[in-house]
DNA sequence: GCCAAGAATGAACTGCGATTCATTCCGCCA
DNA sequence: TGGCGGAATGAATCGCAGTTCATTCTTGGC
């Protein structure tokens, strides 16, 4: 998709790594490490098969095909298999995480706030489908592996919620008979289980209204009377 | 867990399939099939394993020593792998729809209904915790062939959701402005993870006060004013 | 042009695991 | 008690897929 047509079949132009860029700079991309082009390739090949078929039945050879590489290549820029999903995953959630920071510097309102995050999570379905698809298929997961590192990133997810709501509360805008991390969870859950059907039925929706529309009973149910 | 001590270890025990029920009476278990108590050892044994594991992670020989069995007799009773767990699953299902039409026989009013339903969905992580830890992991999925199926699992329970929701609104008790899908997935979505997120951090807690807390929010949230 | 450094390749290696099936074991009946 | 039908066994088969590595290709400096 976002990833440049298979450069294998121009083998002319295959190494050309650095650019246009010279030597002058010192802060030159490793030519194997991440940021590469090849690097990004590979991880947007790894998303898209293993989006469409599963972690488990992806073999890398597969990946290699997609990101118009040899299979060898792979592991000149992941330790494994596993290195690579990780890395997918990590990269997405730590852009959702900058992104909510980012925009809470100027947004204090916990309603406003809890509204946008739910925006955020619902939009994520339109800015990379493939991502979307493998984050309700393999984070929740099935293997072990993935279960342990990701379920970090989701008491993360979590935890920002719960400050909010813990916030609203204490400003007397939020009820204080419900805990904020019953609260935290039922938000994160109504609105993923959305973006999950939503996912598997194919059908699309704006994201904008869908979120207000979730949050509106939400912040309804839990607004202080 | 509830299955009896592996028998292989009596060997002179081992054959008795009738148990003492003579032949007068034709519905005889058929030794191999569905029913008898190897089969459902079998399952017993392939949900624990599969929980600890996951699906992709679990030999079919993991699955037969925990049962009890050799390798080869899973194949007398199952078509396949596969088979096992799809067998477990649809029966964990099938359950949980028949209490709940049982429940509804006598609970007609709508709000009593989902905190019913919210209830039950809470408590299968006390009926049978390998059985929660597997849905949690595999049945959202990862493997294409288990996610096809179990959808429609999915799809019945938030269609009696959306009933009950839809109900509702004609009666008047709840809002209107909202969508009973909405409401449907945001219910199913709450609970499911509020379950999730114990089975993954181990804690246990009252599934009726928990269930009844999520429900006055989320029934707060969609009363009609 | 020639060479060294390192990027890329992909065939081959290896281990694993689902499934099969020839063989063994029982329990029952004549 | 001999032997038949079916259940159970588990070693062997077969294919697959993650990883390695000897080899080939590029590039950039001289």
């Amino acid at each position: 998709m976002a990833a440049p047509e298979i450069s294998g079949l121009r083998p002319g132009l295959k190494r050309l790594v650095k650019k246009t860029r010279p030597d002058s700079i010192k802060a030159e991309v490793p030519a194997t490490g991440p940021g590469s082009e090849k690097y990004q390739r590979i991880l947007d090949a790894a998303v898209e098969v293993i989006a469409e078929h599963g972690y488990f039945s992806s073999p890398v050879s597969a990946i290699a095909k997609r990101a118009g590489v040899a299979d060898g290549t792979i592991y000149l820029y992941f330790k494994s298999k596993d290195d690579v999903l990780r890395t997918a995953i990590d990269s997405t959630f730590d852009k959702f995480h900058r992104q909510v920071e980012e925009e809470f510097r100027t947004l204090h309102d916990p309603r406003a706030q809890l509204e946008y995050i739910a925006q955020v999570h619902l939009e994520s379905h339109a800015v990379n489908r493939s991502m979307a698809v493998l984050m309700q298929t393999e984070v929740r997961q099935s293997a072990k592996f993935i279960a342990e590192f990701s379920h970090h990133h989701l008491v993360k997810y979590i935890q920002v919620v719960r400050e909010v709501v813990r916030r609203g509360q204490q400003e007397g805008i939020f009820r204080r008979d419900v805990s904020d991390g019953v609260v935290a969870h039922c938000m994160f859950g109504a609105i993923d289980e959305l973006l999950s059907s939503a996912v598997f039925t194919g059908r699309v929706y704006d994201s904008k209204a869908t979120a207000a529309q979730v949050m509106d009973v939400l912040l309804s149910g839990i607004q202080a009377r």
